[in-house]
RNA sequence: GUGGCUGUAGCUCAGUUGGUUAGAGCGCCGGAUUGUGAUUCCGGAGGUCGGGGGUUCGAGACCCCUCAGCCACCCCA
C-alpha cells in the first residue's frame, strides 16, 4: 500500500506534550492576569471577508495575507493578527458593549511570510486592548499588566521601554521632516541593532533628510540616564510642537503612574529611540526585554492608537493595547532553564501490581482526584521496576505504590521521584500527604 | 518575496581527493533469582544518507530541481 509521507508545512507545527504542557500554563497566566484588570474574554472568526483584513494594513500584510475563494464564491482571509478583528468587531458590536470596552483574546493567526527561528506561519497572539478611552489611567494600566504578567511567569529580570510617539513627531516637526515620520522612525527603530551610523545612512537614503537632521535625531534617541532626567532633556526639543509637548506631558504623566503603583524604578525604562514599526500607533509605545536574553527581542510589546476603526465607521474609537510574544517567551524560558521537562500533567503516578489490585485502585485513584489531584494509574501490572521507569520518564512526581501488602495494612508507600526518598502513610492520609509532599520540592 | 548556509539512525554528530557490507555517543527495547526508577554490566533493534532527476564503471560525497530548517534583508509576535 503507497503510504503518504508525514509531514507538516513549512511555518507549522506540531506541539508534542512536552512543548504543549508550558504553551497551555503560559497562556493561563496571560489568561489569569488579563482577568484580574477586567478584560474580558471575546473570540472572532479565524475566517474574514477579505476586504475586511486587505482594506486595513499595509501592502506588506496583503503580501502576507492567507486568502482563497469559498466554495460560496467569497473571497476570503485568514486573520493575520488580533487587532483587525477587533477593530471589526468594535464597530459591529460598539452599541451592544459600551465603552470603554477592554478585552482580551488569545488566538491563532497566519501570515504567509519566510520563516525564521521563532517565527512561523502559523501562531498564537495574547492580547489584551482597552478601547473607547483616551485616559492616561488606561495607558498606565496597560503597562502594569505587561509587569504583572512578566512577573507571574516567573522572571526577575526585565525592562519595560516605553515612549510616545509624539514626541518623535514633535521633534520631526521642529525639523520640518513631519511628512517623511514614516520612513524616518523605521530607521530610527534599528538604533539598538545596527547603531547610529547605519540609521543617520538610512535616514538620508530613504527620507532624504539632510544630515545635520538626522543627527537632531539622533542626538534626542541618544538620550540616557533615570526617566526624569531623559523627560527633562527631551522637552526644550519638542517645545513649540503642540503634539510634542502633549507627548511629553503624557510620557511624564504615564510614568509617574506606574511609579505610584509601585512597580521598581528599574523595570520601567523611557526609551525615545523605540518606534515600533507599525504605522497605526500614535500614542504611548512599550517594548518589554529580558535581562537575561535582551538578543531575543521583544517580549511584549504595543502602543495606543488613535482610530483603531475608521476603515468600519465613522464612529471615533481610541484605544491602547500589547500583545504577549508567547513563542518568544517560550523560547527564552526553554534557554533559561525555567521550563519542568514534565511531559505528564498528572503529578501522581500510581503503579499496577496485579489484575486483583485494579479494583482497589481504581477506588483509590478516584478519591485522590476528588481531593484535587492528577492522577495517573498504569494499565498494566508489569515489573514495578518498568513502571516506574516509565513514570520518571514522563516526569511525574510522586509514585503512589499500594500493593498488595500495603492494602492489607491500609497503608502506601510515597516515592518522592526526584529524590528517590519514600515514606509510609496511611490510605486515609494520603491525598493530604502528597499535597504537602508536592508544595515541598517545588522546582 | 530576495540573498547566503545547512539537511547522514529518535537526538547530537563523524564519514578521508566520489570506490566495495555507512559509524560513534546519547536515547530506545530486552536481560542481570519473579515488589522499587533516574547510576552500573550484558545483549538487541533502528538509516530508501530530506525527496526527485543527472554526471560516472561507481555518489552520503559532484551538478540541477524540489521540500524543510537556520541566518540576513524586509517586516514584526
Amino acid at each position: 500500500m503507497p503510504r503518504i509521507t508525514p509531514r507538516t508545512l513549512k511555518g507549522f507545527r506540531d506541539y508534542l506534550p512536552q512543548a504543549m504542557l508550558p504553551r497551555e500554563a503560559l497562556i493561563a497566566t496571560a489568561r489569569d492576569v488579563y482577568r484580574s484588570y477586567g478584560f474580558s474574554p471575546i473570540d472572532t472568526p479565524a475566517l474574514e471577508y477579505l476586504e475586511i483584513l486587505s482594506g486595513n494594513g499595509s501592502d506588506e500584510t496583503d503580501k502576507q495575507l492567507y486568502h482563497f475563494t469559498d466554495n460560496g464564491g467569497r473571497e476570503v482571509g485568514m486573520r493575520f493578527d488580533l487587532t483587525v478583528p477587533l477593530a471589526r468587531f468594535a464597530a459591529q458590536h460598539a452599541q451592544e458593549l459600551g465603552l470603554p470596552f477592554k478585552r482580551y483574546h488569545i488566538a491563532t493567526v497566519w501570515r504567509g511570510e519566510n520563516t525564521q527561528r521563532g517565527r512561523y506561519r502559523e501562531f498564537m497572539q495574547c492580547d489584551f486592548d482597552t478601547i473607547g478611552t483616551e485616559s492616561a489611567a488606561s495607558d498606565i494600566e496597560t503597562a502594569l499588566v505587561i509587569h504583572d504578567l512578566l512577573q507571574k511567569i516567573g522572571f526577575e529580570r526585565f525592562t519595560i521601554r516605553v515612549n510616545h510617539r509624539g514626541v518623535l513627531n514633535g521633534l520631526l516637526e521642529n525639523l520640518g521632516l513631519a511628512d517623511q515620520a514614516l520612513p524616518l522612525l523605521r530607521a530610527l527603530d534599528k538604533l539598538a541593532k545596527i547603531g547610529p551610523e547605519k540609521v543617520a545612512a538610512e535616514m538620508e537614503r530613504t527620507a532624504g533628510a539632510t544630515s545635520q537632521q538626522t543627527a537632531q535625531v539622533l542626538e534626542l534617541a541618544a538620550l540616557t540616564g533615570s526617566r526624569d532626567e531623559v523627560l527633562a532633556a527631551l522637552r526644550p526639543m519638542v517645545a513649540g510642537s503642540e503634539t510634542g509637548e502633549a507627548g511629553a506631558e503624557r510620557l511624564s504623566e504615564v510614568l509617574g503612574g506606574i511609579r505610584a503603583a509601585g512597580v521598581p524604578e528599574e523595570r520601567v525604562e523611557l526609551d525615545v529611540s523605540i518606534a515600533r514599526g507599525l504605522d497605526y500607533y500614535t500614542g504611548m509605545i512599550y517594548e518589554t526585554f529580558l535581562g537575561d536574553l535582551p538578543g531575543i527581542g521583544s517580549v511584549a510589546s504595543g502602543g495606543r492608537y488613535d482610530n483603531l476603526t475608521e476603515a468600519f465607521t465613522s464612529q471615533r474609537l481610541p484605544g491602547i493595547g500589547a500583545s504577549l510574544g508567547l513563542d518568544r517567551l517560550l523560547a527564552a524560558m526553554e534557554e533559561l532553564e525555567m521550563l519542568p521537562n514534565a511531559r505528564t500533567p498528572a503529578e501522581v503516578f500510581v503503579p499496577l501490581f496485579n489484575k486483583e489490585m485494579l479494583g482497589p485502585l481504581l477506588k483509590i485513584t478516584t478519591d485522590l482526584r476528588a481531593a484535587g489531584l492528577r492522577v495517573e494509574l498504569y494499565g498494566d501490572a508489569k515489573k514495578l521496576g518498568k513502571q516506574l521507569q516509565y513514570a520518571n520518564r514522563r516526569g511525574h512526581r510522586i509514585a503512589m505504590i499500594v500493593g498488595p501488602d500495603e492494602l492489607a495494612a491500609d497503608d502506601c508507600q510515597l516515592k518522592n521521584l526526584a529524590d528517590g526518598s519514600s515514606k509510609k502513610v496511611a490510605l486515609a492520609d494520603a491525598a493530604r500527604e502528597i499535597t504537602l509532599l508536592l508544595e515541598g520540592g517545588d522546582d
